[in-house]
This record gives C-alpha cells, structure tokens and sequence, in this order.
DNA sequence: ACCCACCCCTGGGCGC
DNA sequence: TGCGCCCAGGGGTGGG
C-alpha cells in the first residue's frame, strides 16, 4: 500500500537507477497494466523506444519519468506495485508486468504488480506535469503547497476529516495509514465534521501529518504486508512505529485503552476510543 | 459543484 | 487437506 513516503523512496531509487539512461526496448507483459494508455500496449512500447529518461519526478503518490521527447512515462503503484531496477539475468517475478532494457546493456526496470491496480501510462508532452495528473492536488511535503487554502478548502466542505485526507484533489500523497496515524497523533476522529474543525487543529493535524509522512521517509517507508519495497527490493521499517494502523485490540501508545478498529469508507478505520473519541452529531 | 457508493484485482489467512 | 469466503484499498466513474 505505498502511499507518499513509499513512492518517494521509489522516486529516489529511479533518479539513482534510471535516470540519464537510454531505454532500448520496452516490453508489456500484461495489457492491464498500460490499460490508461488509450493508444494501446504497442503504442506505448513505440513512444519509449531510444528515448532519454532525464528526471524523476512525483506528486502524490503519482510518479513520472521525463523523456528528452517532451513526453512523460507516468505511474501508479497502485496497492502492489513495484519499480524495481534488476539484474538482466534475475529470474522474472511472477507478476512481472512491463519491462524496459537500457541502451547501455546495465541493469533493466521492472513494473511488478500483483494485484493490477496500478498502470503505467505514456503522456505525450507531460514532462512538466503530465495532464493525467493535473486535477491532484500538491502534496504536504512540497514547498509550493498552501497551507491556508487547504485549511479553508477544508473547511467548505461538508464531511468527515478523514475524507477529506485522502482526497487527492484536496491535499495528495496520504492514504488510510498516513491518515490514521496523523489522526491518532492530533486526537481526532475520523468522522469529525470538517465544516466545524477550528482553524487550528487544523494546522496541528497538517504539522502532524508533516511529521509522520517524514518519520517513516526517513525509516524507508511502510511493508505492513511485504507488497511495497525500493528499488533495490528493499523493505521499509516505519511499521514498527506506527501507534494506531493495523493495531486493533493492542493498547494505545498513549493511554493503554485498546484500538478499535471499524469498518469505514470500505476499509478499516483504526482510532482510540479514549484519545479520539467520536464525535456527537452536530458537534467538534 | 460536490458528495459518495461501487468496482477493478490477487493472494494470504482463516473457518468449516 | 481443501474449498470458499473475506480482506487489503487507490482512484476512476457515474449517479444523486
């Protein structure tokens, strides 16, 4: 479930592996992989032939490789993808997707992905911002994002904080982990009404998302289920760190008063009950 | 304009 | 042991 910090760490692992190199030879493995493609498999496979990779860019959890044609090779981990730069003659993954040999003969990139909920897709003069991407809002760590337009975005709305996190035309780049982790740091309830929210707790909880998206950079990123590694196939560490995802009956870091985990938005909700109580309708 | 439910997909885990 | 069900969930789409 890679989600800011996860692609950020594939980003840097791509401007190190790929970046300044000649793609020779692209070859899709599974259609569903560039189904975003509207010229098809082939087409995407002729856009990327000789041409130059010359940065790696990301914008949320959107990741996009400029090429020296003005286009861009754009992409979505989606909940198991994976960009690995490998050795030519390592055994194929067993979900291996699309893969790209380099003019220089050195190592390949591999899109690896179990599920298929992530793509791959060439936009023709993206290199800047591919259009794919441009109703995603910036993310919390990029120095242009507005911190008081998004508190005022914030609050018009009419739903619950939670919502309103992990919606990427709001503020991009936070997923269900991120979003309860900031949550059980600032003592708020998914639900909480967002038209009610003061201007500033909402300011506390964008520093504390900040913080943890930081945090688990620096710790690698997340592998709660092992789907999501660097480059270099190498896991992330912040599980170990994480004070309310995925710790259902186990006591509050804070409180020692058991996480509860509830169904929500057709995923799992993971709260303190004492710390983040929910809110009384038609209150903050 | 905004909000939200639904759907896409695979494999691990678990109950029977 | 094996089968079948549930779960993980980002984001595009379409209905209200």
């Amino acid at each position: 479930m890679p989600e800011l910090p996860e692609v950020e760490v594939v980003r840097v692992g791509l401007e190190r592996g790929v970046v300044g190199r000649t793609i020779d030879r692209v070859s899709v493995c599974h259609p569903r992989a560039v189904r975003r493609h509207l010229g098809g498999a082939r087409d995407f496979e002729a856009l990327l032939a000789d041409r130059t990779v010359t940065g790696a860019q990301r914008r949320g959890k959107y990741l996009w490789l400029p090429l020296d044609s003005g286009d861009a090779l754009t992409g979505h981990l989606g909940m198991s993808g994976q960009l690995l730069v490998v050795p030519l003659d390592k055994p194929d993954e067993a979900h291996l997707r699309v893969r790209f040999t380099f003019a220089d003969g050195g190592r390949e990139l591999r899109f690896v992905d179990q599920r298929t909920f992530g793509g791959l897709v060439v936009v023709a003069g993206g290199a800047e911002l591919p259009s794919t991407i441009a109703h995603i809002a910036r993310d919390p760590v990029d120095p242009e994002f507005d911190d008081e337009a998004f508190v005022a975005a914030v609050r018009r709305r009419k739903t619950g904080i939670k919502r309103a996190l992990l919606d990427q035309s709001l503020v991009s780049g936070i997923g269900n982990i991120y979003a309860d982790e900031a949550l059980w740091r600032v003592g708020l309830h998914y639900a909480r009404p967002t038209e009610l929210l003061p201007r500033r707790v909402l300011a506390d909880l964008l520093t504390q998302v900040r913080a943890v998206l930081h945090e688990s950079l620096a710790a690698g990123g997340t592998s709660f289920d092992a789907l999501y590694v660097s480059t270099e196939g190498v896991s992330g560490l912040f599980e170990r760190q994480l004070h309310a995802y995925g710790r259902e009956g186990e006591p509050c870091d804070r409180c020692g008063t058991p996480i509860r985990r509830d169904a929500f938005m057709n995923r799992s909700s993971f709260t303190c009950p004492k710390c983040q109580p929910r809110p009384r309708s038609g209150r903050w």
